[in-house]
DNA sequence: TATTGTTATACTCTATAACTATA
DNA sequence: TATAGTTATAGAGTATAACAATA
């Protein structure tokens, strides 16, 4: 017989396969190399965000913000009277996950909901009084935790980053 | 009392509030203004990733596979006889949502399992030869796709992008 | 004792269809 | 008829704990 001695998992019959690959089954990877996958700008903005976002998971904890939450009440305090509806468009949310998030902001005091005044199918989210402080608190937060994230770049290279990636999903 | 008529919504004591922000229950908002959150890397890194990967999504849905697919067999393309520990620390994934990837691929017959030559407890992961073919057309699907979203920077740029990206999560 | 691969499972996030009230 | 907000729900993605086999 060809085949020697086998464990129980399938080895590939060497000799019969010595096209392209010669030895797939012995060979072992010491060091892995990443460089393809490192060409492509999906996956290194992929794994640059989610760095960043651990960080800001952290840090936000003591705020009781998520990013999507920090993100919400942040375009809330710059805009208020924002509609939901025009939440979702901007921050590229769908109506369905945003209802639960508005109550959530609602319950605790941050956020009020008022009639719109011209469309009265809208409500108009404004914050409270709560909820300004706290997100003068959280985005100076953000604003600190920018500036340690980015220790590895320059102030123009931070700027250039900024560009660059608006310009990919802007 | 203080308090005047209120409609069945929680209407801000106006006269009482007069401070910081003067009618909140008026106001409307005619274009949301973002421009805080895109001084920050989280949200800017987040919205880009997200950009690419959906046209990712569409273009790899004709070979099946989903970015992470892509990443696992991409690392496995050009590291034959990685282990799945290995895949795990590259690819910042954990080892049981590995598991049924690994076990998918295999099923479709893009990869195979081989002992490992000096460690009894791991699994060397080689690439088929249907699974070499697969990668080398999705690479390439994947080269154009980087060509076709980058459209709006120059080479140089891009090139720009990709490291200040790697500054962040390398 | 530590590590690889695995199972089971829970939790979060995201997506779709359908309903109401109003424009 | 179209849109804003909502409900219910399904699916995908991500997380932890615990186990067997091996180092």
């Amino acid at each position: 017989m060809v085949t020697t001695a086998q464990t129980s998992f399938k080895r590939p019959t060497r000799r019969n396969k010595p096209a392209v690959n010669a030895l797939p089954n012995v060979s072992a990877v010491d060091q892995v190399d990443t460089r393809y996958l490192q060409t492509l700008l999906g996956y290194n903005a992929r794994r640059a965000a989610l760095t960043i976002i651990e960080g800001f998971l952290e840090r936000m904890a003591e705020f009781g913000l998520r990013p999507v939450d920090f993100s919400v009440m942040s375009v809330i305090h710059h805009n208020p009277g924002v509609t939901s509806r025009q939440l979702c468009s901007a921050l590229n949310l769908l109506p369905p996950n945003l209802v639960g998030l508005i109550q959530s902001l609602e319950a605790r005091g941050l956020i009020e909901r008022h009639p719109h005044p011209t469309d009265g199918r809208a409500m108009g989210l404004h914050p409270t009084a709560q909820g300004v402080n706290l997100m003068v608190q959280a985005e100076q937060a953000a604003a600190d935790l920018e500036i340690e994230r980015s220790a590895r770049l320059t102030a123009a290279q931070r700027k250039t980053l900024l560009e660059l990636l608006q310009k990919i999903y802007l």
